[in-house]
DNA sequence: CCATCGTGGAGGTTTACATCA
DNA sequence: TTTGATGTAAACCTCCACGAT
């Protein structure tokens, strides 16, 4: 079963599924594959730097404001990645005042840290997205396979009938089709479980694989990526 | 109330860089 | 060694909701 996260301040989903093991961990910026060289990071200790950074950073951000300028991009270190991911386990949303004070200790622009927010967000509901999609994919399966069971028990139950046409409901006397009814084998009483089993199944099938349908066209256009993903459903 | 403005988040896109065949 | 395909993530853009004025 699922369980839907239900506090908006913690994403993470926790799916159990027997054969499916989830691992919800943290994306860790691929760890050594990481450079250790970054074009952004100050060089060493040059406190103007911080200061011109927080100061012109409407200029360096801008996307028209560099003109030419190229756009430069930006590593972050694995200290950084870190502390970046242990304040996102905290609060995964940035107030003015805490992006300012991560910015000056991560000795990056406001406008990084706030990016990094936004991009971490994204990636933490598109994950969520695909292990929703994966279990609702499984159910799917399930019930399909649950329905198949139970139109062949119909089958079987219709094949095997040699009573009248019709029974009169033990509960109001109304006359029932045999059809829809089957045999406790261990009562040895006529019940409509099957039948009404089956209903249940199908209207979970429709439901199932109408969600899943939503859910693999949402990560199929994935929010991060405009390349096709090898995680799409 | 209603209009306007600023702000922040979501969703989507672009692009620089890394990796691998 | 070079090169093209592909994945990843930083940076950006647009839209919308919401609160303040």
């Amino acid at each position: 079963m699922a369980v839907l996260p239900t506090c908006s301040s913690h994403l993470e989903l926790t799916i159990s599924i027997p054969g499916f093991a989830s691992s919800p961990s943290l994306p860790s910026s691929g760890g050594s594959m990481v450079r250790d060289l970054d074009i952004n990071q100050v060089p060493s200790g040059e406190d103007e730097w911080i200061t011109a950074s927080m100061e012109d950073e409407e200029e360096s951000c801008n996307a028209n404001g560099g003109a030419a300028a190229p756009r430069k991009k930006l590593r972050l270190t694995k200290e950084q990645s870190a502390l970046l991911e242990e304040s996102f386990r905290q609060d995964h949303t940035l107030n003015p005042k805490r992006k300012e004070a991560m910015a000056l200790q991560l000795k990056l622009r406001a406008r990084q840290v706030e990016v990094w927010f936004q991009n971490r967000r994204a990636r933490s509901k598109l994950k969520h997205t695909e292990m929703e999609c994966e279990y609702l994919k499984r159910w799917f399966g399930s019930l399909t396979e649950q329905n198949r069971r139970l139109q062949r028990e119909v089958e079987e139950l219709r094949a095997m009938k040699v009573a009248p046409p019709t029974v009169i409901s033990s509960h109001n006397y109304e006359p029932l089709h045999a059809s829809t009814l089957t045999m406790c084998p261990r009562c040895e009483r006529v019940t409509t479980t099957t039948a009404a089993a089956l209903d249940k199944v199908s209207t979970k099938i429709t439901l199932a694989a109408t969600t899943a349908t939503t859910l693999s066209s949402k990560v199929g256009t994935s929010a991060l990526q405009s390349r096709p993903s090898s995680a799409a459903c």
